[in-house]
DNA sequence: GCATCCCGCCAGTCG
DNA sequence: CGACTGGCGGGATGC
């Protein structure tokens, strides 16, 4: 009952995966960043752990992350995304991936998995797990099946309808049925319709993938990008070479406590404050970036700077080192703040302007520590 | 109304 | 066993 509409309304966009994907991105595509915490990420982009598992999910099977051990992923970056679409390609062509014309029911067999990108030492390892993938027939209990529906293959499925097919684009339901063979029950297409709007949506984000309109059927579809959306690369696989291959992921964090429908009582009394000064309110100053193409028809009303909530949080308790990156971050931000001072012509938005860099400095002086660049309170 | 797809329950897995 | 993973589908939101 506070007062004050512009009540944070519950939207359902603010918390899409496509969003937390870009979000999850700006936050870990930069140098320094080697291993990924899943607390720490949830913490900080402010949603629940099981968000962050379904895009690291998709993000490890396109080879982006790699997992190094529970709770923990390495950070593998894009420039090891061309190898792994190759090898998705390979694979599919070998497989026979939507074969069109009739029997479009190659259905990739499950055994074998993942990626298996790189791997410079496998070697020993070969233990069971090799007798079970065979028992492939009326076994009502088929208990590995559980992987083949992960969402980390299907990506992988998806990603090789686009590599191995002259579709130029595909509507999410086809892509279901093709993948699962045709002959199963609409229910199943169904849900499976839904984890690839989950999928698309993470590879939207990443520029993988654009939504597009089938131009006969009306019907949306989604056509591949792949790597034409970061610089005409693919001959420069060569490592580093810095900032060259970065994308421009959406960086407006925007991670509001706000549920779907129970709606929290937002901080009405003090309990939720004290969540909420656990959480240094700087909101993250939208520059540049993202105005320079944004395809037409996409999202993104053109209207201009946006500031979402930015909730850095509290530093994690380990992991110190990882407070290297975080002040570089930091100065980043701020440097480019200073520097990069947008023309406001309106009275409000250079007020409004001012306030965030003066926050982000406040914020940055007490999580840096040194370095007094203002002042605190 | 139908297309999207978030949310979180709870069953597998792993350490 | 408890913690971590993540399939799954109900049902809310968007258009």
């Amino acid at each position: 009952m506070a007062s004050k509409d512009s009540r944070s309304v519950y939207s359902r966009k603010q918390k899409s995966l496509g969003l937390l994907c870009s979000n999850f991105l700006s936050l870990y595509d930069r140098e320094g960043v080697e291993t990924i915490g899943l607390d720490d990420a949830a913490m900080r982009l402010g949603v629940e752990r099981r968000r962050i598992y379904d895009i690291v999910n998709v993000l490890e099977s396109v080879g982006v992350l790699a997992r190094r051990a529970k709770n923990r992923y390495m950070w593998k970056g894009f420039a090891v995304v061309p190898n792994v679409l190759q090898e998705l390609k390979e694979e599919g062509l070998k497989e026979r991936i939507g074969a069109s014309d009739r029997s479009l029911s190659l259905q990739v067999s499950d055994d074998d998995d993942d990626v298996h990108h790189s791997n410079p030492n496998a070697s020993n390892q070969n233990d069971k797990s090799e007798a079970t993938s065979v028992l492939r027939l009326a076994g009502p209990a088929r208990t590995d099946n559980r992987k083949e529906k992960s969402l980390g293959l299907l990506t992988q499925n998806f990603i090789k309808l686009f590599l191995c097919t002259n579709m130029e684009m595909i509507c999410l339901e086809d892509a279901a049925k093709i993948l699962l063979g045709d002959g199963r029950p609409p229910s199943m297409t169904k849900n499976k319709v839904r984890r690839l709007y989950d999928i698309a949506n993470v590879l939207s984000s990443m520029k993988f993938i654009e939504k597009t309109q089938h131009p006969e059927t009306r019907k949306p579809a989604f056509r591949w990008l792949g790597l034409e959306g970061k610089s005409a690369d693919m001959s420069e696989i060569n490592l580093d070479c810095n900032q060259s291959k970065k994308r421009v992921f959406g960086n407006e964090l925007t991670n509001t406590p706000i549920k779907r429908c129970k709606l929290v009582p937002l901080m009405d009394g003090d309990s939720a404050e004290t969540k909420l000064q656990a959480q240094i309110k700087c909101e993250s100053l939208d520059c540049e970036a993202n105005r320079s193409n944004l395809d037409p028809g996409s999202r993104t009303s053109a209207k201009g700077y946006q500031f979402g909530p930015f909730a850095p949080v509290s530093v994690p308790k380990d992991e110190a080192h990882e407070s290297g990156h975080r002040s570089k971050l930091l100065s980043d931000c701020e440097s480019l703040a200073s520097t990069y001072r947008p023309q406001y012509h309106n009275q409000a938005l250079r007020e409004l302007f001012h306030h965030y860099v003066e926050a982000c400095s406040s914020w940055y002086s007490e999580v840096a520590g040194k370095n007094p660049v203002e002042v605190q309170s």
